[in-house]
DNA sequence: TGACAAACGGAGCTATCGTTCCGTATAGTC
DNA sequence: GACTATACGGAACGATAGCTCCGTTTGTCA
């Protein structure tokens, strides 16, 4: 559960100090939150909030006082995932060998997203309004991403041509597919797209490659 | 408008005299397909009947005739655009260069489906459920992209480890991928893709593929 | 042209879901 | 233990969307 967020930050209102809560409303809103995610996850956005609600052992007016739409608690969830992969991906840029860094932080996301409906419809933008608070998200997301792909293309471990943005609709295209295609292993694809993120092999002979 | 299908065919029922029906009644069935098709496309399957129907220029009651439910007429849409695929993969099974023809149907594919929202979701399945008619339609288009992919991979074109279901999950992540990041040309992840199902360079040097 | 079955249109019914409101319960404090 | 601000619960409201119903229109056939 690594999904946090000050409950009410207006925008341009510098308020600071955050008046203590009380100890059940903290309880609760992690509860709610708790809740949103696996909820969120099995079933993807669509579920009414009276499931998350009760899954919580709250009532919804409660839910409602912690986050003030259901989109807004979609949002709180949304910002903990992908800042857990940017960690993830910052975290295995200094690594020794940045090739295997890259390829295994691709295996790794694809891993963690599977199963994980609402992610995956989120980096998809079926039917969700991208908010300010994910948009920064994912600007963060694709800074710690250009930077672990630069580390692996200089290492003649990826092609040079291959950018960030790339590689991320590559990773959540995976996911997707990973997720609606049970006959296709996950490996199998994968596989398939790390192999083409891969330079064209040195020198080269084989077939026509880059048309 | 290849979509087309017989309005009422019961489950069980051996009926078979299909009888005429009138000339404004073809006209309208045949507005509201075109309308759904243009209109799921632009705007994903959630998109409220009336909408459809008003394009359509005829009332939600018409509609209702002509599609018992909201689902049928996406269904019917769909069976339509999967048919065409696969007849698109069977035309291309014996060319005279298999590596060519799978590919290039790879791409036609893509380039079709690119902004059809609807195939999109039904290919991933977000809230769409699968009906009957359209697992078979599935069933259909897997076999025929088999075809395609057998006669690619005994020409050396295409890795022999490649399943159609592998392929087929391929291709609509990158549709996926394509349409919803903008940011990475859908060209670019159609490359990477198609050069990930290229055998692994002949008797190679390279970097290790394949773990 | 008249008659009738077939088809149409769209108001409105129903179910669902996000959200609000307010009476009740409780944590924290003296 | 009493008091109060804080938080809770869940009935109810309003909006939306799928679908139905029935009075009206129209194609077809003689």
């Amino acid at each position: 559960m690594p999904t946090q967020m000050t409950q009410s930050d207006g925008a341009g209102a510098p308020e600071e100090a955050a008046k203590p809560q009380r100890a059940d409303a903290l309880r609760n809103r992690a509860r709610v939150l708790e809740a949103a995610e696996s909820v969120f996850a099995a079933e993807g956005i669509s579920v009414p909030v009276d499931v998350i609600a009760e899954k919580a052992g709250v009532g919804v007016g409660t839910l409602y006082r912690h986050f003030p739409t259901k989109e807004k608690l979609f949002e709180a969830i949304l910002v903990g995932r992908i800042t857990e992969i940017a960690e993830e991906a910052r975290a295995r840029a200094g690594a020794d060998d940045p090739g295997a860094a890259f390829f295994g932080f691709l295996a790794h996301v694809v891993e963690e997203s599977a199963s994980k409906r609402d992610l995956i419809q989120a980096l998809l933008g079926a039917g969700v309004e991208i908010e300010m608070a994910v948009a920064d998200c994912k600007k963060n997301l694709e800074a710690a991403v250009a930077e672990l792909l630069a580390v692996a293309q200089r290492a003649g471990a990826v092609r040079p041509d291959v950018t960030p943005a790339v590689v991320l609709a590559v990773v959540s295209a995976t996911c997707m597919a990973a997720d609606h295609h049970p006959g296709a292993g996950t490996g199998d694809i994968l596989q398939i797209v790390c192999d083409g993120l891969r330079p064209p092999a040195p020198p080269a002979t084989g077939p026509e490659r880059r048309a």
